[in-house]
DNA sequence: GCCGTTTTCGGCCCGACTGTTTTCAGTCG
């Protein structure tokens, strides 16, 4: 880490979270190993840089954080460093470390395998299994053997894999960095992060500048440049220390929009253009658009694709081949207008239902459902009807002050293994919107899932069946299901379906977004937020949407508070309410 | 390590499921 350049939180928080990971294996005191990764969390969540909020003492006052903690992050600002994570990481391999990522494995068992077997990484323990070692280990059988090896083919094929939201963040944080080099022209992200994939292999960067040779170097020194892959006159390949590849190819001045049409992708789709193009006299590669024997300068993207004949396509639709144009009413970020399924500190999420409401309404949303768990989530401190009753009260002393944006009583309820709700049916009735969604029993055999998700979607005290497979993405494929059955059974009670913004989550997966919109299905994008920074998820919904090809009328989130109450009322079979009390905003003088 | 005190030490998220055991440990949500 450079002087004077802070370490971020995601950096702060990744260093926390990898002492908890150490710690367990350790054999450390449990509450010890979860206070570091749950303050992981919160440091993530932060709404602004914990060096800034250190500085002027702010640090502190938050939820979570100590004298230890604050110590430590001053550590880190300080030297960039952390000594209790270098001991730990000289006492544990860190193939050990990847171990914890295999289903099924947690820190008791990886600690045997690790010193009983010897096993220290993914590939030895695969060798292991297939001598069946590990089924006479104590404790272990053939089974556990057998469900390791499964565990172990997932992280095989995660490997390397970023998720989109992660890859993001590298890419905005390597781009802050070129942009402030004087050799700099233009910079842009490419590849599949611009045609926001959910899950990627690193990041690409495309660039013009005065002097390419000084825009590499910058780019290949960076200080949290782990190693250099790869450097040419005109590209170079780096791997950041957060493991995320990226890679910055320079081009020629005239050749931008060309090389940013190429660039971005798909191979398929960038043949198909390239090959109208041919047609009609046009040589497109990277180096521009050729007629004849002279270059074309072209003044922006568009032009790519006026000179294969084809209409512009948005990058999120660019993994099909063919130029399909999207349709007019794509949805675009701004059309979300609500925010629907959010945590606060009544269950397991880190702030407010006030502090989550303004923060909504600085992102520009203009209304917003508390959806806090209900209570068979009690590792979450889910609600009872009791405290629901409360909770209630608080939103209507919220929505009396006129003080935030409209504050709609949600929950989240648990499905239960028999596709029952987990609150009493007076109580369901009583909130505004009801987000069902499953958290237990997630492997039960798909015939079984596929009822009781019929059967929760049927009922008319849910609204929106929530994060529908219970996928993590390079972390747990989802609940096994018939998807069409239970789609068919949305369609026909009304039921809307949600797109968990979450970028772990990004569920219903976009192939079958477009498949429930088809049917008629209203498509709930929703953040999922357990604190500020969360809110902002909503982003990746957005682009997963936009890949789906939704359409701002297909997408419940779009409606106004009103249609949304409407639409909710409706689903029970009830009359629209009566139209949200128009306030002057906070500062605003009633005209 | 953090929190909240009955202020300096004890408690911290808990129930279900799985696979292993032969009464329960480990993992997960």
């Amino acid at each position: 880490m450079a002087a004077g350049d802070p370490p971020d939180n995601d950096t702060i928080a990744a260093a926390f979270a990898e002492v908890s990971d150490l710690l367990e294996l350790t054999g450390d005191n449990p509450h010890r190993v979860r206070s570091y990764a749950s303050v992981a969390r919160t440091i993530e969540g932060l709404p602004r840089p914990a060096s800034a909020m250190l500085a002027d003492g702010t640090l502190l006052e938050v939820k979570g954080v100590g004298e230890g903690t604050a110590a430590r992050v001053r550590e880190l600002v300080e030297t960039g460093r952390l000594a209790l994570l270098d001991e730990l990481r000289a006492k544990v391999p860190p193939g050990v470390v990847e171990l914890l990522a295999v289903q099924g494995l947690g820190p008791k068992r990886v600690r045997e395998i690790w010193q009983t077997l010897g096993v220290s990484s993914p590939a030895e323990l695969e060798y292991a299994c297939l001598e069946n070692r590990l089924r006479d280990l104590k404790g272990f059988g053939d089974k556990t053997q057998e469900n390791v090896l499964k565990g172990l083919g997932f992280l095989r094929r995660a490997r390397g894999k970023r998720l989109l939201s992660q890859a993001r963040a590298a890419a905005e944080r390597t781009l802050t960095r070129l942009q402030r080099c004087e050799a700099a022209l233009r910079l842009a992200v490419v590849g599949p992060v611009r045609r926001m994939v959910t899950v990627v292999d690193g990041v690409d960067l495309l660039a013009t500048a005065h002097d390419a040779a000084a825009l590499l170097e910058a780019f290949v020194t960076m200080p949290f440049v782990a190693q250099v892959r790869a450097r040419t006159a005109t590209s170079a390949s780096v791997v950041l220390e957060d493991g995320t590849p990226v890679s910055l190819a320079v081009v020629d001045e005239p050749a931008w929009f060309a090389a940013l049409f190429v660039a971005t992708g798909s191979e398929a789709h960038v043949a198909a253009v390239t090959a109208a193009a041919s047609a009609r006299g046009y040589r497109l590669s990277p180096d521009g658009l050729v007629e004849g024997r002279h270059l074309v300068v072209l003044e922006e993207e568009e032009d790519v694709y006026r000179a294969a004949g084809a209409p512009f396509v948005p990058p999120e639709l660019r993994d099909d081949a063919a130029p399909a144009p999207a349709p007019d009413d794509l949805l675009v970020a701004a059309d979300v207008r609500g925010v629907l399924h959010a945590h606060t500190r009544w269950s397991d999420g880190a702030y407010s239902v006030r502090e989550m409401a303004d923060r909504a309404r600085e992102l520009g949303f203009s209304w917003f459902a508390v959806c806090d768990h209900s209570a068979a989530a009690s590792y979450a401190h889910g609600l009872d009807a009791a405290r629901v009753r409360e909770q209630w009260a608080e939103v209507d002393a919220l929505n009396a002050s006129g003080e935030t944006i409209p504050v709609l009583k949600g929950i989240e309820t648990d499905i239960l293994p028999d596709g029952s709700l987990d609150l009493p049916e007076d109580v369901l009735a009583g909130f505004d919107v009801v987000v069902g969604s499953v958290h237990s029993a997630l492997r039960q055999a798909p015939a079984v899932m596929t009822e009781r998700l019929v059967r929760a979607v049927s009922s008319r005290f849910i609204h929106v069946l929530g994060h529908p497979t219970g996928r993590l993405l390079l972390g747990r494929e989802g609940s096994a299901f018939d998807v069409e059955r239970v789609l068919d059974a949305c369609a026909a009670h009304g039921t809307a379906i949600e797109l968990n913004a979450n970028p772990h989550r990004l569920d219903l997966d976009e192939r079958w977004l477009r498949a429930a919109a088809d049917r008629g299905i209203p498509i709930a994008i929703d953040p999922d937020a357990h604190d500020l920074r969360g809110l902002e998820d909503v982003v990746y919904g957005v682009g997963t949407a936009r890949r789906a090809r939704l359409r701002r009328g297909e997408v419940l989130t779009a409606l106004d508070v009103d249609a949304f109450r409407a639409w909710c009322a409706r689903r029970r079979g009830l009359p629209p309410p009566a139209p949200w009390p128009v306030r002057p905003a906070p500062g605003e003088e009633e005209a």
